[in-house]
DNA sequence: GCCAACGTTGGC
DNA sequence: GCCAACGTTGGC
């Protein structure tokens, strides 16, 4: 089983949203960096788990886990003209872009702080962690990731 | 709003 | 294929 941290900026789509959406399901849209997209299109498995991570807001931090429910598939904001997301570049026939769904699996009551990940020593390594890290999708190891549950109780 | 860090673009 | 310029990300 493969563990990931998703990002997302919560002003634009959050865990609340996620939580009111159909059967807590969301395809997760938008993703435009060939390494993210690398990592849906060939390394997402189906039952695969992910931290649903907050950035660029007032507390960056895990608020939740959700599970992989449908591996990788073309992402149809690409071919939106007015979709934020809108790439022409991509095409049905030949799609750039992809996206996996997942489900809503845990909100945490209170989220796992950037600091908070920080502040312990066991975590050091964590991609999300890493100085510069710009992507929004990332692995997570299976040690980092029983450490996290077991330290957060949420 | 600042700015470091990084990805992408495009001229050569 | 190099690399400077530019755009974006994201924590603070």
């Amino acid at each position: 089983m493969g563990y990931w941290l998703l990002k997302s900026e919560p002003d634009s789509f959050s865990i609340d949203d996620l939580a009111r959406s159909k059967q807590q399901v969301t395809a997760w849209e938008g993703v435009r960096n060939y390494q993210a997209r690398n990592l849906i299109r060939d390394k997402i498995q189906l039952g695969d788990e992910a931290f649903f991570y907050h950035s660029s807001c007032a507390e960056p931090g895990i608020v939740g886990i959700v599970q992989v429910i449908r591996t990788a598939y073309p992402d149809a904001s690409a071919f939106d003209p007015l979709s934020p997301y809108y790439d022409p570049k991509s095409t049905s026939s030949a799609p750039r872009w992809f996206v996996v769904d997942v489900k809503l699996k845990h909100r945490y009551a209170v989220p796992v702080l950037l600091s908070d990940l920080r502040s312990h020593e066991a975590l050091r390594d964590m991609v999300v962690l890493r100085r510069g890290n710009r992507l929004s999708v990332m692995p997570v190891t299976s040690a980092e990731w029983r450490y996290i549950q077991n330290h957060w109780r949420r």
